[in-house]
DNA sequence: GCGAAATGAATGAACGTTCATTCGTTTTCT
DNA sequence: AGAAAACGAATGAACGTTCATTCATTTCGC
């Protein structure tokens, strides 16, 4: 076992244990057992609890705005451009329910909030694609005439709460409601 | 000092501390202290800081619960009942930033979990009456066809992420506000 | 009416547990 | 052998909860 092995399994079972149990119900000490590690090993690739956990965080966003960017179409009709964002951030979330798990337990801790308050002004980098697509959308005048933070609560809130619904087991997110459920979206905000 | 003051004060205090610093962020000796009580104290009128938590909850959401019924009109055309109760819930959210921040603790904590898995096939209380709206909205084709669990997250999930921007001062929710994203809800559900 | 006894609300020091972090030792690799 | 990596027992801080003690108020006996 060498040095990225090791780090990389630690970080795979943190993920799993975090997203499953939340912050404060995993001790590092459950993590190092899962990832047959010892406790002080997991110190000597990050420098405490909160650095893994931070950097958990920011591993998932990267993969969440790469999976966004790829095959994005930049032209076309603004509705087919919203459609095609909404479902693909759907179907990543449904198909990665430990990692939405992680990113809502991430963003309802201290971590988040203050990440929160930091991105005030600065873009959120998940969401950047989709704020470039509401400025488009708004000068074009094919979406209504509210702030963009409203457009975008109007779109993202009801997707991130039907997938957690999904993972509860109260609703089955499949291929035809994914596409109901999103055209209710650009129903919301479309002029 | 009597019993009742005591008693009310400590629920006061606990409430504004873990509205504000999470449920983890306040040991019980941080609401003694500002209680002007001694730790021992809430011990006298709660088993332990659970029951504090759980009680807290419940007596906001009696609150919401009763604010919603308060003049809501059992007739009429749908689309005005839907815009009657989202604007109500949309207000009090607003002016009881605390209460807000409390039940996204509670909701996202444990507590919340598990009372979501025990509520499955229970009704939960505060969205009764909007489930009992859905029902007769879905009755009357007034709007989509798709799961009602789907139709809530497309009305609810939009009003609290923009309570919650609204409270970090991202947004202004005044009453245009209330009435452009409100309506856009209805846009979102409606046939 | 008045002193003595009983009450129980309030207190906060002490306890036991949990947990992140450290560091001296052991193992592995070159 | 020497360096790097890994180990895990030990440490100490934080926190929920307990309980022996205090004392203002009420009740009782005369």
């Amino acid at each position: 076992m060498q040095c990225l092995d090791k780090r990389t399994e630690i970080m795979t079972v943190a993920m799993e244990l975090l997203a499953e149990n939340g912050f404060h119900g995993v001790p590092m000490s459950m993590i190092a057992a899962k990832a047959n590690v010892a406790v002080g090993t997991i110190y000597l690739y990050f420098a405490g609890k909160d650095e893994l956990i931070t950097e958990l965080f920011q591993e998932v966003e990267k993969e969440i705005v790469a999976t966004l960017r790829e095959g994005f179409p930049t032209e076309g009709p603004m509705r087919e451009r919203f459609l095609y964002l909404t479902g693909k951030i759907l179907r990543f979330l449904v198909d990665n329910p430990l990692k939405f798990r992680y990113i809502e337990q991430f963003m309802n801790s201290p971590y988040g909030i203050s990440m929160r308050r930091d991105r005030l002004l600065g873009k959120t980098v998940p969401n950047g694609i989709f704020m470039a697509l509401f400025e488009e959308a708004i000068a074009d005048h094919v979406v209504k005439d509210i702030p963009i933070i409203a457009l975008f609560s109007l779109t993202i809130a009801p997707l991130i709460f039907l997938v957690r619904d999904h993972i509860l087991g109260f609703v089955t997110l499949d291929e035809a409601l994914i596409r109901q459920t999103t055209e209710a979206c650009w129903d919301a905000i479309k002029r």
